[in-house]
RNA sequence: GCCGGAGUGGCGGAAUUGGCAUACGCGGCGGAUUCAAAAUCCGCUGGCCGAAAGGCCGUGUGGGUUCGAGUCCCACCUCCGGCACCA
């Protein structure tokens, strides 16, 4: 509009357009130079006299919609830390890759047929380009994505790995295949009844059976080859089985336990049915105890760490053998877990779910119950409910009598068996001893199908048995039999006690149970690793070799998945591909003959394969030859792991648990140093965003909001009055932030500065646009101090001002405390209180020297690299800040010649006294006692007590 | 229901070990600059009473310990996150 605005303000102001020229012109400097490209152990630019710092950020999916504000809160500190880390003397590592299989990409290639690798690699193109727009100082040359072949080739290998190696349960570690069959061949180790292994020489040996005699077990030499190979397929820690998987018909995929909330899919929100299924699963249950006790050793959020022990669900009890009267379908015993072994009197009836093989058997024999077509029914009704409705049901009980009878052993009674769908196959054994005087849903049961309630454990007077339940505790009744009796015993004495005597009979072990199922690893999708096996006519599976790898993912025209409940794998469409020959596909020679027809496995991995070991593959992004070399992993993981990982929290159970199992499946195999992969983890908060309510509560979308007066929120279609409150941003509301738009409005300094300064890093915070200027005007007030805004030059002082000496001090004392714990947001306001006293004593004849303006620039670096990198380049350096010192705080000039503190009477602020920072009690006694208003209040009053703390407080206590 | 976390001005938040509650920023008010506005700069800003000096109240609620409590203890309320028929 007019030209006049040119002539007022002055041409080298902090402006945004100013802060463009030089964020752009630094990133440039800093992309050519190579600034951050960290040397590994045996490149010759490797400074080995440094100790090492590995700082990872969770990497992003890069998603069609860009960067989100979210993202550059945890980018942004590490960031901080990781230059903070360089400039105090630590060789850094600091990559950024993208995990770039997974839905969305598939979901808009069916609507669009646009390939999903085109649709990725454009995402991450605009992915790249705005991280490198806020300045973070990435190792760019480590860069991959899990979709690239040269790193799903590894991935495809690890997998190989587990497939080819089983859980040595006697060593408590996974060891090779081949070691297995070396002691099957020695005959130590044999072939339970069960397909088991059972150790000889071993206690308590067998996995699966109950107690450790040998009988029924056979030697190697005895199997044939199929039974030889059933027990070796068996062990696989990598295994295929038929499970009663999650299978959502809408996404045409299964999904694992960790991606179905309420019987509804993670993504989608689709309904969820059970259906049996032969997959590819991963035994990470054989880890339960090591991933649940290892977490001692990690240094993450107390949060996390219960969330992952109880989704481990560790829980100690016993397994208990039930005889069944008259061996229905073969079945001479029912086994059972159950906590409780305390109210084993008390067992009245038992339930199996309605999956467990004792049902069919049943069905199947020659004597069927009376019932059998209403217990066919039930059977067929839950098997077809979706765990919507199973979990809808909690409160209402249903089920039905087996016809069967077992007997209790510890009274000898006959209790009758139900089939009802509380009790879960995928839990303990699938059965139960139904104790309903002492468990809630038992009791619900009893009550339904009016069966009787045994009270074991005494409860409070005037407890009603018969209404309620009893879990708690009590001395045991009604418990005794010809050798063992519980009456009088605690519950802890009685649990010991019972099974105690179980182990002396037979009917039972001591045993601990994992809420922790094995990890469905098939996806019937296209967009993901393809796995690296085929399968003979005779469904047999065998692994491609390792030098075959990778097993390259085919072009696919159509992505449209079958809508059914028959799972299809999308796969399936690529028939040149699916058929092949063995010596085509890559199967080793020796295993099968070349010319063997095989059909490929039309499976893909989950969308968590890519991120359960890339922070392994950074350390050697470029290497061949192996998944990672041997120096770069044991050089950058060491003991103990990545140094820092940062991201959200919601992979606080599936990323963070499958990372950790991998990392200890490769560690047992020799593959890497440490046993844990993070050694310190730390969650950024979710950055929210406003929106508004009606008096109902419903959402009103922020552009249909008014703000008439001061903090008061109206609907403008309707005037009336709405509550402003925090939500998750979402289209819908309209409150979405674009990290773009900040950065045009501000540059990325005053982004990075205004995410760090909102609060604590862990905290979830409201994104307020209106607060993001007062960042943008400490920078431009740092700039003032520091540079001529006429022209452009250093306007140093001349001389100290001791205030602001002391103020520069301080700050470089708070930021060296902060930045390791991570509270950026104290250390910033010490960096404004320092520039508002330097600003103040500007006008006076003040500001910072040069060598004070050397200092401020270096500490201000970490968290506004650009204006950092202007001004060290201003003071004559023609090398990048990020390389320099990092200032340390001189505490003598930390130090003021007198301090102001309060002298309080019976503990309220009465006054305050002038005193030498070293003053001692006397000093401040008698300083107290002449101050003139404290004298007089206490006047007339006798003091009692003094309380001093040197140079805190005085505290008199006077009446 | 169970587990974890949090409640401090108009708003975001600060407060090493129990020692001046509200640092720092936003917003608001007043002023400078400007023809004017924006931007920038300076000052004030928890509530109530008071002309002022000053006083009283104040960290979700109610109790307690202490010379002194945002901080420790007991009981409760609200919100957020997770798990949820796991025997």
């Amino acid at each position: 509009m007019s030209t006049d605005t040119a002539s007022t303000t002055p041409a080298f102001r902090y402006s945004p357009t100013l802060a463009d020229t030089i964020e752009t012109k630094w990133q440039s400097y800093w992309d050519e130079q190579g600034t951050f490209i960290q040397p590994n152990p045996g490149d010759a630019a490797f400074d080995a006299s440094k100790p090492k710092f590995y700082c990872l950020d969770m990497f992003p999916y890069p998603s069609g919609a860009g960067l989100h504000v979210g993202h550059p809160e945890g980018y942004t500190a590490t960031d901080i830390v990781c230059r903070y880390m360089r400039m105090t003397g630590h060789n850094v590592l600091h990559p950024m890759g993208w995990d770039a299989f997974g839905l969305p990409a598939e979901q808009y290639a069916i609507q669009t047929g646009v390939h999903p690798a085109e649709t990725t690699t454009k995402a991450i193109n605009t992915f790249r380009r705005q991280l490198k727009r806020f300045g973070f100082c990435y190792d760019w040359s480590r860069e991959f994505a899990t979709i690239d072949p040269d790193y799903y080739k590894w991935t495809q290998w690890i997998w190989l790995k587990a497939y080819d190696a089983w859980y040595d349960p006697w060593q408590d570690k996974a060891r090779p295949i081949g070691e297995l069959i070396n002691e099957l061949e020695g005959e130590d180790l044999r072939v339970g009844p069960e397909g088991d292994l059972v150790h000889i020489g071993h206690e308590g040996a067998s996995i699966g059976a109950l107690g450790s005699e040998p009988v029924g077990t056979r030697r190697w030499h005895e199997l044939d080859e199929p039974e030889r190979r059933e027990v070796i397929d068996n062990q696989r820690l990598a295994y295929l089985d038929e499970v009663t998987v999650n299978w959502c018909p809408k996404l045409g995929t299964v999904l694992a336990n960790e991606e179905v909330i309420d019987g509804r899919s993670e993504r989608g929100s689709h309904p969820v049915t059970r259906r049996p299924l032969k997959q590819w699963m991963f035994r990470i249950t054989a880890y339960a105890e090591r991933l649940l006790a290892d977490l001692a050793d990690v240094d993450w959020p107390t949060s996390t760490k219960t969330l992952q022990a109880n989704w481990i669900g560790r829980s100690e009890g016993a397994e208990i053998n039930f005889q069944l009267a008259d061996e229905p379908g073969g079945w001479e015993t029912l086994r059972v877990y159950t906590t409780r072994p305390d109210t084993l009197f008390g067992a009245s009836y038992m339930v199996v779910a309605p999956e467990h093989p004792l049902v069919e058997s049943v069905l199947a024999s020659s004597t069927p119950p009376a019932n059998a077509d209403e217990v066919r029914a039930y059977v067929e009704t839950a098997r077809n409910k979706s765990d919507v409705d199973r979990q809808a049901e909690t409160k209402i009980k249903t089920g039905v009598a087996l016809g069967i009878d077992a007997i209790n052993p510890a009274n000898d009674q006959r209790v009758p068996v139900w089939v009802a769908d509380y009790v879960l196959m995928g839990y303990g054994h699938g059965a139960i001893m139904a104790v309903p005087a002492h468990d809630e849903r038992d009791h619900a049961f009893a009550r339904t199908f009016n069966l009787p309630i045994v009270q074991v454990i005494s409860a409070p007077d005037g407890h009603d048995i018969q209404a309620e339940a009893y879990a708690g505790d009590g001395v045991g009744m009604n418990s005794s039999n010809s050798d063992v009796s519980l009456d009088g015993l605690g519950v802890a004495d009685a649990k010991a006690k019972t099974i105690e005597w179980l182990e002396a009979q037979g009917h039972g072990i001591r045993t601990v149970n994992y809420r922790l199922r094995d990890w469905l690893f098939s996806r019937q999708r296209y967009w993901g690793e393809p796995f690296p096996v085929v399968y003979t006519e005779d469904g047999r599976h065998w692994p491609i070799g390792e030098e075959s790898l990778p097993v390259t993912l085919p072009e696919l025209t159509d992505y449209q998945p079958a809508e059914s409940d028959d799972p299809q794998p999308l796969l399936g469409k690529a028939t040149d591909w699916v058929r092949t020959t063995a010596g085509e596909a890559g199967v080793c020679s020796r295993v099968l003959p070349p010319d063997t027809p095989v059909m490929r496995e039309t499976n893909t991995m989950p969308g968590w394969a890519g991120s359960c070991w890339y922070y392994l593959r950074y350390c050697d992004p470029k290497n061949d030859s192996r998944f990672v070399g041997t120096d770069a992993e044991d050089y950058w993981l060491g003991a103990n792991g990545v140094d820092l990982y940062i991201g959200g929290a919601e992979h606080a159970v599936l990323h963070l648990l499958y990372a950790r199992f991998w990392h200890k499946l490769l560690f047992d195999l020799g593959e890497v140093s440490s046993p844990e992969p993070f050694k310190k983890l730390f969650h950024q908060g979710l950055i929210t965003s406003f929106a508004f309510q009606r008096k109902d509560k419903t959402l009103v979308p922020t552009d249909q909001v008014e703000e008439p007066s001061e903090g008061s929120f109206i609907e403008t279609a309707t005037g009336e009055p709405v509550a402003q409150i925090t939500a998750k941003m979402s289209k819908s509301l309209k409150n979405v932030v674009n990290p773009d738009d900040v950065i045009a409005e501000f540059g990325a300094d005053t982004f990075r500065l205004y995410e760090m300064y909102m609060g604590p890093l862990e905290a979830s915070k409201p994104w307020n646009t209106r607060d993001t200027v007062g960042l943008f005007r400490f920078l431009q007030r740092a700039w003032r101090v520091v540079v001529d805004e006429e022209t452009g030059e250093l306007s140093p002082a001349s001389s100290i001002d001791e205030d602001v000496d002391r103020a520069l001090h301080k700050a470089i004392a708070k930021v060296r405390e902060d930045i390791p714990r991570l509270a950026f947001n104290t250390a910033i306001a010490a960096m404004i209180e320092l520039v508002n006293a330097a600003t103040t004593s500007k006008g006076n004849g003040g500001g910072l020297t040069t060598e004070q303006i050397d200092q401020f620039a270096r500490i201000l670096s970490p968290f506004a690299p650009h204006m950092g990198e202007e001004i060290w380049s201003k003071l004559g350096n023609s090398n990048s800040i990020a390389d320099v010192p990092f200032p340390e705080a001189d505490q003598s000039k930390l130090v003021a010649d007198t301090i102001e503190i309060p002298v309080q009477i019976m503990g309220k602020v009465r006054g305050k006294i002038v005193v030498p920072p070293d003053a001692d009690e006397d000093a401040l006694k008698a300083a107290a006692t002449a101050d003139e208003r404290i004298a007089e209040l206490l006047e007339g009053k006798t003091i009692r007590k003094w309380i001093v703390i040197p140079g805190r407080m005085v505290n008199i206590v006077a009446n």
